[in-house]
DNA sequence: TTTATATTTCGCCGGTTCACGAAATGACCT
DNA sequence: AGGTCATTTCGTGAACCGGCGAAATATAAA
């Protein structure tokens, strides 16, 4: 019981739904992210941990950076049937087809200083 | 989106998912469900409304009564999806085993006053 | 090693949520 | 009309949540 309600607190907010809509179409990773939402990256680390804890989401490293993704692992019942639900859901909502837009637009390498 | 969040916001409450899960076999007054819940009858009426206003649930009013029921409508998009999952969920936490059998061992007419 | 960048952790502040009791409302019996 | 019970509304206090900036940590270039 515990358990579900943390998945559906996970759920419950409208910044921790537009991560998960715009990380539908490619991983992201943190200053990508923090790029679409406009907040300050100690806030939008808060709501990644929260959406991996809830097993939404997972991590991977990746040099100084940390990629995040939506969870396609189906051990977790809960986000196993949620995450599908959601992908049909609010497709055409304005916020998401801004956020997916700048995430589109964001130069990777200039963004994130890649080094050749 | 934003009512989308507030569809989650409805599910993130355990005494809130106890009621969905206790309201699954049969339909309940008010006063029945604030015997399950042991809480406050201001605080339970709360919650049905946050879950009513969800169209999570609905109630039909019977004499000085207010029955809620499940919304078997088809209505709302999420919560056709959702209601659906949720009774297969938890089914056999601890927690929702006793809700049912205390709601089961409630003599209506008793408990609710009800002349013949 | 120093510097730059990315990310997380921590503490604080303001707004929201959840619990309660008191009061208001509604329905029905006498 | 007066009394009783069911339910809702309202105000309040405690706990929680989401935002921020500062500091800590990690990686890698110079």
């Amino acid at each position: 019981m515990y358990n579900l309600v943390n998945t559906f607190k996970a759920l419950s907010d409208s910044n921790r739904l537009r991560i998960l809509k715009v990380l539908e179409p490619k991983p992201l990773c943190v200053c990508e992210i923090t790029d679409v939402l406009q907040l300050a990256p100690s806030t939008v680390s808060k709501h990644l941990s929260i959406l991996r804890d809830a097993e939404f989401i997972v991590s991977d490293k990746e040099g100084k950076w940390v990629n995040y993704r939506l969870n396609r692992d189906h051990t977790n019942e809960y986000v196993r049937h949620l995450l599908p639900l959601i992908r049909t859901w609010i497709p055409d909502d304005e916020q998401i087809r801004i956020d997916r837009e700048t995430a589109r637009a964001i130069d990777h390498q200039t963004r994130c200083h890649v080094y050749e």
